[in-house]
RNA sequence: AGCCCGGUGGUGUAACGGUAGCACAACGGAUUUUGAUUCCGUCAGUUUGGGUUCAAAUCCCGGCCGGGCUACCA
């Protein structure tokens, strides 16, 4: 079934500071008016939504100017990184609609970087430190004091080269020495303290293998990398800001193609942790079902819930690209998902909490088929049945025997519409010895039939509805925002982000009550369950017992309303 | 603390020396067979103090506030 159409839109906006750039490089007629970028990762974790944010920009900015961008992982560092994540990053990538012009590997590129660092040793610009770990931070001085410099800092081209070639092949154990750049122990800016570009692993990687046990430092990579595919435009979040004299410093002293890096501030949302340790926290702590949690902010996870690549892009769209590192609010993501599944789902009956509605004066055994459109703002999605009988279930909420002044759904004595069916009365309501509502007695007007009374009479509610006999069983689940404070990351002394996690985060509804079409949905398949929000066929969902997860409430005045 | 970066309504952004605009949120109203959608309206901002200028959100200097940096992570 298709239950969506494509209202993939991309309005004008002013550019952003970095898409000024590019536009100007290209103006000025700069590397011949090509533009050259690349999306990065380190496959050491799930992608998740400020991925997204990068993604957009990086794919973004290729597509909008002609360009290329490359889908490059950062794999330097075989203790954390495999091959699950390359494959995940790959599939989401093209889910949110890009597709890279060339894949590439840092680790590709270990060996040309091998031979530049020996060119560097040559030039007497990068020595063996044979100082352990320890030593070299006390030696790297503090943010107030300059570092001190290494005794073996002066060591000969000859001895360094032979000490790095024994590296390489293995002759030292962890940490027995690495290679540094010989740039300045007394900057001010500590990554230029003589910055260390190998360290000795004798971990296997998941693409080399065992051929390696010297790794690159990221630094020591990343630009080389970049030089490498002739990145034109090198953009990456703000905390590399200040590794970028070093990014340049490689590229000067190497004398390889000048590649240029562009800072932007990360995506942070309310409600929300983004950062990839936390993430995997939560992940091993089982405190979520996995990375592809609907509660995550991961792309897996969100696109399990049920957003669309093009409510994803529009968000970014939305959120602009600044050095200002600003918190975004949930509602925007909320919002645009809204925005896009208002147009594309198609609209469904569904009962959260039922409660059953007996018609008395409706003939026993009797039944018929009703007609509904699958969207009220657009004839083009059609219309489809649905059977009506004797026995209804509605929402619990929607029924109160004492209501307040503002309630106009259903109570007694009170007159409301069945959607697309008729309009029924309230007449009696039957109660268990607990005094909970088991069944509510009502008639119907056979003349408002499709809804709509031939004397002109309103009512003031249109309830949803699904009948009794054809309803199918399903689980849905509600989530909410997985933290209950704004800033989870603010802990107080001892505390812990996940001291912030919302217990109620997950509600699951083991017996919500469905009109029957639905019983056809497929994983994916997205739906906006009348006044309920829109949801979406999981993975788990069986013809037998489908499974809906809420990707997002619909605005509900009534119950902010209530709250005051 | 030192260095680097940043600061425009509640939030995210635009204005590139010349009318402070947009979106989200909030609030009010109209329409409505979803208390949805749609439409209309309201509230609300240049961190602060100096300077340059006919004119400053924009340029300069100082303060204040926020972020980043002190990994053999990226």
């Amino acid at each position: 079934m298709s239950a969506e159409k494509n209202t993939d839109d991309a309005s004008a906006k002013p550019l952003d500071f970095i898409r000024e750039i590019v536009a100007q490089d290209l103006k000025s007629g700069k590397h011949d008016g090509r533009v050259q970028t690349r999306f990065p990762p380190e496959p050491n974790g799930y992608l998740h939504i400020g991925h997204a944010k990068s993604i957009c920009l990086n794919f973004g900015i290729a597509k909008e100017f002609g360009g290329r961008c490359n889908l490059r992982f950062d794999d330097t560092n075989p203790t954390k990184e495999e091959t699950e994540y390359v494959d995940s990053i790959k599939e989401d990538v093209r889910w949110l609609g890009f597709e890279w012009d060339e894949e590439h590997y840092a680790s590709d590129y270990f060996e040309q970087l091998y031979e530049w660092a020996e060119a560097l040793i040559q030039k007497g610009l990068a020595y063996v430190d044979s100082g352990s770990l320890d030593e070299i931070r006390a030696q790297r001085g503090t943010v107030n004091e300059p570092g001190t410099p290494s005794p073996y800092r002066e060591r000969s081209v000859e001895e360094n080269l032979d000490l790095f070639r024994r590296m390489r092949a293995g002759e030292f154990p962890n940490g027995a020495h690495v290679l540094r750049a010989k740039i300045d122990m007394a900057a001010g800016n500590m990554n230029l303290r003589d910055p260390i570009m190998y360290r000795i692993l004798h971990t296997p990687h998941h693409r080399t293998a065992d051929k390696w046990c010297i790794y690159p430092i990221y630094d020591w990579a990343h630009g080389q990398s970049d030089s490498i595919e002739k990145i034109t435009h090198s953009i990456c979040t703000l905390e590399f800001e200040i590794h970028r004299p070093l990014y340049e410093w490689y590229i000067e002293h190497l004398d390889i193609f000048p590649s240029k890096q562009y800072e932007f501030a990360r995506l942070n949302l309310t409600y929300m942790v983004m950062s990839k340790r936390k993430l995997l926290e939560l992940v091993q702590a089982k405190l979520v079902e996995g990375w592809d949690d609907p509660r995550m902010p991961t792309i897996a996870g969100i696109r399990r819930r049920g957003y669309t690549p093009e409510s994803l892009r529009k968000f970014c769209h939305t959120i602009g690209v600044t050095k200002y590192p600003g918190t975004t609010d949930i509602s925007v993501l909320e919002n645009s998902l809204r925005d896009d599944l208002n147009r594309r789902a198609e609209r469904r009956m569904a009962v959260l909490d039922p409660v059953k509605v007996v018609i008395t004066n409706y003939p026993e055994g009797a039944s018929e088929e009703l007609e509904a459109v699958n969207h009220p703002q657009d004839e083009s999605f059609g219309t489809r049945t649905i059977p009506f009988g004797r026995e209804i279930y509605i929402e619990r909420e929607d029924f109160m025997e004492d209501p307040p002044k503002k309630f106009f759904r259903l109570s007694p004595g009170k007159e409301v519409r069945m959607r697309y069916a008729y309009f029924i009365k309230c007449e009696d309501v039957i109660k268990n010895e607990q005094g909970e509502v088991t069944e509510i007695h009502c008639t119907y007007d056979p003349e408002t039939k499709g809804g709509n009374a031939p004397d002109g009479r309103k009512v003031k509610a249109t309830l949803h509805w699904v009948p009794v006999a054809e309803a199918v069983d399903a689980e849905v689940r509600l989530y909410d925002h997985l933290f209950e404070v704004e800033n989870p990351n603010d802990v107080p002394e001892g505390g812990d982000f996940k001291d912030h996690l919302n217990p109620n985060s997950l509600q699951v509804i083991k017996h919500a009550k469905l009109e029957p079409l639905l019983s056809s949905a497929q994983e994916g398949d997205r739906f906006q369950f009348e006044r309920m929000g829109y949801f979406c066929c999981d993975r788990t969902s069986t013809a037998e017992r489908p499974v809906f997860n809420r990707a997002v409430t619909l605005r509900d005045t009534w119950a902010k309303a209530k709250k005051q």
